[in-house]
DNA sequence: TTGATGTAG
DNA sequence: CTTTCTACATCAA
């Protein structure tokens, strides 16, 4: 069922499509698949009758996300509808037009895993390229074929379509071409028996030329091909940017050099390529423009990172801010719940409106997450309380990038867990927090806990994978570099067949190994696209709603408090006891001093350190104010840190202070005493500057003083290149272990 | 190691 | 020329 109707709009899609790119029609398929799914009815998402409608491919069909259409079938192809169309426009052109929500990929994700299990019952070598397609190096299996003295017809179409001898099968390479489309068929007939997927394969002698092949009989069907064909075949791409791993940003610089097409890039001499683009990236190029590709099937392991984003249109307010930041952290959440591991480093990036930029400009910041956050067993009841000291977390991570005290417009928040490792089992003693943490840490790497990560079991531990242009370099191939010439790839539409793996076959004969590509055209249950609610706001949790006030117990000497109700009180306290040393520390909500105090220095440095400066920064703003005169004299607006109006109050004066006596003068003087350097600036060393240093130095720091920030990170990305300040900073830390 | 950038689907 | 979501690699600092 799913896949006849699959077909259909495969080839709705196809006829729709005559001019476009292949690797367009691609993503269009396989977002397909997934309507296709939602017809099924397994799903409640689109009425009953609209599917039999539907099913005959007289409605209009488009996937949502946020409010651009994604993808849409033919037919509303034929009202106008387009790719990433906004949905009202889309609705205009179409106002029949059923939209799909597709923004949440949970289901894209399982089915995407589940078929690349699939693909490893097959070979072990089994590599993912996003969640639709996957490479597979059969060489193994085509090997074994070939001595059986079994000879195959060749299965599925053939590139280029031309007359195969009879005694063509005398030729090795044939033999195995044809085994290798053999095995795609028997895999893309297991995906179809087993997951209800259909798909496209391509069987050639290396990836590139396999998922290149794979396109070029499309919907469900495989193409296999012809050692004599790859100058045909690389003659089919428009242009070189149809080249896998020439993007966008590459493609324009060949333009540059008035390169366009993959003949020019063919033609383009050496010394011009490398100019541009360094020995390596240039070589790499004039391999793939000529099919040559010697980067091996390298199993994927589990993913390295988990991330989740939100987008929008705009996030104006801290609390806004933190509504969305706790969406993502609990359905990240969610999903580290059925990993066997856990996220040692946190990464929160932001994407701030600008009118030049506007999809290039993502800017992150990121820290470590203390391993006590995860440790525990049972997360069972404790996933909230790891949540909230997650948000606290992130909201520093955050202020390092965007400045609260002044009007900011996001659009884009993303959060990601990396570096995620086994968890320690022991219920680890404090003495394991203090000296073997990484000691054990690395210990437990070598060991992978026999979770269930989809397909951990059976993969090797790590792919030390490239980007698909680097990763030519890298393994020269003994076997191909002699063997050479034959070009045989196996691609199938949807399963690409990468056979032939440089390790095994030394001195084989590679050129007839086959590697397939597989792209299935995965259905994803689109179970409940409901609860992604795009714009929606996730209820806030406790503990991050503003007034929420403290929590925990103090330790001797520090008290704690909930990031919220954090700032106001945080300076006032300040105010009252402005002897910095021995004074009160402030810990961030959620934090146990217990624990707090277990941990290493260093991290506890980390977790301290912005809201000290905090309060560093508003005692020392006074006496700082005069030189930042020259920056912005005025703009003490309401330094709002806190979406917490009540408790702004006490900042909110301080602040104001700051802002009245920028009339002084004593530009530099004082920067020698009377000034609060950041925790992580060694005093004696500061007093040592050249005082026009020092003064930049204060005025970075007092720039994102306000908040909290203690790298004074303030974006710039470009501020590094101009190597100012900031970057100077990093020269007198203390050296913190 | 961090953060920006590029690539891919 | 937009704008979705996720994942990975490289490289400069």
């Amino acid at each position: 069922m799913a896949s006849s109707w699959k077909r259909k709009y495969d080839e709705i899609a196809d006829n729709g499509d005559d001019g476009t790119e292949e690797e367009e029609e691609d993503a269009e398929e396989d977002w397909g698949a997934s309507m296709d799914d939602n017809t099924q009815g397994q799903h409640v998402h689109v009425p009953d009758k609209r599917q039999r409608t539907l099913s005959t491919s007289l409605h209009s069909l488009g996937i949502q996300q946020k409010y651009i259409v994604v993808t849409c079938n033919y037919v509303a192809r034929k009202h106008g509808v387009t790719k990433l169309m906004g949905i009202k426009q889309a609705k205009e052109l179409c106002p029949e037009l059923v939209l799909v929500k597709g923004e949440d990929l949970t289901h894209y994700r399982e089915m995407s895993y589940r078929i690349t299990e699939t693909l490893q019952k097959f070979s072990p070598l089994v590599e993912r390229l996003g969640f639709d397609e996957n490479f597979v190096d059969v060489t193994e299996t085509v090997e074994a074929r070939v001595k059986s003295a079994f000879s195959p017809q060749l299965n599925g179409h053939i590139f280029p379509e031309i007359e195969i001898e009879d005694d063509s099968m005398k030729d090795e390479r044939h033999k195995r071409l044809a085994c290798g489309s053999q095995i795609a068929a028997e895999i893309r007939e297991a995906l179809h028996s087993d997951l209800g997927i259909t798909c496209c394969a391509g069987i050639a002698h290396n990836k590139l030329l396999a998922k290149l092949v794979a396109g070029q009989h499309k919907p469900n069907q495989q193409t296999s091909l012809l050692p004599g064909g790859v100058g045909k075949l690389m003659g089919t791409l428009k242009t070189a940017r149809n080249i896998p791993g020439i993007g966008s940003r590459t493609f324009k610089r060949l333009q540059t050099l008035g390169i366009s097409t993959v003949q020019e890039l063919q033609d383009a001499p050496a010394d011009t390529l490398q100019a541009e683009f360094g020995s390596q990236t240039a070589q790499v190029m004039q391999q793939l423009c000529r099919g040559v590709d010697p980067s091996p099937v390298t199993p994927t392991g589990p993913p390295q990172t988990i991330s989740d984003e939100d987008s929008f249109k705009k996030c104006g307010s801290f609390q806004d801010a933190k509504k969305r930041m706790t969406g993502l952290l609990q359905s990240l959440m969610k999903r580290l719940k059925g990993d066997g591991r856990f996220p040692h480093v946190l990464r929160v990036t932001v994407r701030k409106l600008s009118a030049s930029n506007k999809w290039t400009n993502r800017e992150s910041r990121q820290c470590a997450i203390p391993s006590h956050l995860f440790g525990t067993q049972g997360d069972e009841n404790k996933a909230e309380e790891t949540i909230s000291k997650l948000l606290d977390l992130c909201v520093v991570l955050f202020c390092k990038m965007v400045d609260v005290n002044h009007p900011f417009h996001l659009t884009l928040i993303n959060i990601c867990f990396a570096k995620l490792e086994a968890r320690s089992k022991q219920s680890a003693s404090i003495k394991n927090f203090f000296q073997n943490e990484p000691t054990s840490a690395q210990i437990l790497k070598k060991n992978p806990s026999p979770k269930k990560a989809p397909e951990q079991s059976q993969t090797p531990q790590r792919k030390s994978s490239r980007s698909f242009i680097e990763s030519f370099f890298k393994p020269q191939q003994k076997s191909l570099s002699f063997s050479e010439t034959p070009n045989m790839s196996y691609l199938t539409n949807t399963v690409h067949h990468a056979p032939y793996t440089c390790t095994t076959t030394d001195q084989q004969n590679t050129e007839a190994t086959p590697s397939t590509s597989f792209q299935p055209d995965f259905t994803a249950k689109n179970k409940d696209a409901r609860n992604s609610s795009v714009e929606t706001d996730f209820a806030a949790e406790s503990c991050c709603n503003s007034d929420h006030i403290p929590c925990s117990k103090l330790n001797d000497t520090s008290s704690i408090r909930t990031l919220s109700s954090k700032q106001g009180m945080i300076s006032s306290a300040l105010k009252k006891e402005p002897n910095t040393t021995s004074r009160v520390r402030t810990l961030p909500s959620g934090i146990d001093p217990e624990v707090f105090s277990q941990l290493p220095p260093e991290i506890q440095k980390e977790i301290c350190a912005n809201y000290q400066e905090t309060g560093d920064a508003y005692r020392t703003s006074t006496s700082i104010q005069s030189l930042n005169q020259g920056h912005q004299n005025t703009h003490v607006e309401t330094p709002s840190f806190c979406d917490n109006p009540p408790c702004i109050e006490g900042q909110r004066d301080s602040t104001e202070e700051v802002g009245e006596t920028s009339g002084c003068a004593k530009s530099e003087s004082g920067t020698a005493e009377g000034i609060a350097l950041p925790p992580d600036i060694d005093p004696a060393v500061f007093s040592e500057l050249p005082t026009e240093m020092k003064a930049e130095l204060l005025k970075s720091w007092q720039r994102k003083n306000s908040l909290s920030d203690s790298a004074q990170t303030d974006r710039r990305p470009q501020a590094r290149k101009t190597g100012k300040s900031p970057s100077i900073a990093k020269y007198f830390k203390k050296t913190n272990s």
